[in-house]
DNA sequence: GGCAAATATATCGAATCTGACATATTATAA
DNA sequence: TTATAATATGTCAGATTCGATATATTTGCC
């Protein structure tokens, strides 16, 4: 079981633990997976909030359809440095991810 | 930006060169530039700030104190992930660094 | 000055990540 | 339904970055 399908399993409401809990991991490792989690849930709701498709910001940022699928889907592949490259691409200033880092929330716009 | 900040940028490793050059820098390559200088700012404040030297915060991060002293310059080849992991493991919050990316100074703690 | 600790710089093999591509799955509209 | 666009998933060669190491330089103290 993967950290994926375990975290559907909970957000379906079986109670298993945090997802640091069960992968074992380091404060420093868990504080890295949620702040990857928070840009990329701002990523995606920037990107439908600019009525954009996957492959449209992927021209933007000049990288690929499947790896802005990938990020959006929080793929361990994906680096910060991409996360930020895209939302940049998008017109995205520090504020405003200084401000997804803080909220919890997907940071603001479009669908919520 | 002065000159003084564009050759800190080309002794970093930063393809600079002239001012005509520099204007070339997309502006999301420029964001990108200005995050990890900021990122990489905070980082030191915070380190000076435990009085730790960078092989103590290698050992935390467990990485070496080559690369730690390459954040701390802004060495090109040091990634955000990279950045962040030292943070975190030093005890920086989200909150921490989310005030680093907006406040264009060093960040807070210890000199500066 | 001399010495030791701290920091900076260079190099390199190994590990990781990337863009591209193929293809599967899921929405959306006619 | 059928067609089409959008999104998800898997793979892989090439590019990038990593930690480690060696070594140079700087800093601080005697």
């Amino acid at each position: 079981m993967d950290a994926q399908k375990r975290q559907r399993l909970e957000e379906a409401g079986w109670q298993v633990g945090t997802v640091a809990e069960f992968l074992e991991m380091s404060p420093s490792e868990s504080e890295m997976v949620e702040l990857k989690l928070a840009l990329s849930r701002k990523f995606k709701s920037l990107r439908k909030s600019q009525k954009l498709s996957q492959q449209a910001v992927a021209d933007k940022m000049q990288s690929s359809q499947s790896r802005v699928a990938k990020i959006e889907s929080g793929d361990s592949s994906v680096t910060i440095d991409s996360m930020m490259r895209g939302l940049f691409s998008m017109g995205a200033t520090r504020q405003d991810i200084a401000e997804a880092l803080i909220n919890p929330s997907n940071g603001g716009n479009a669908d919520g």
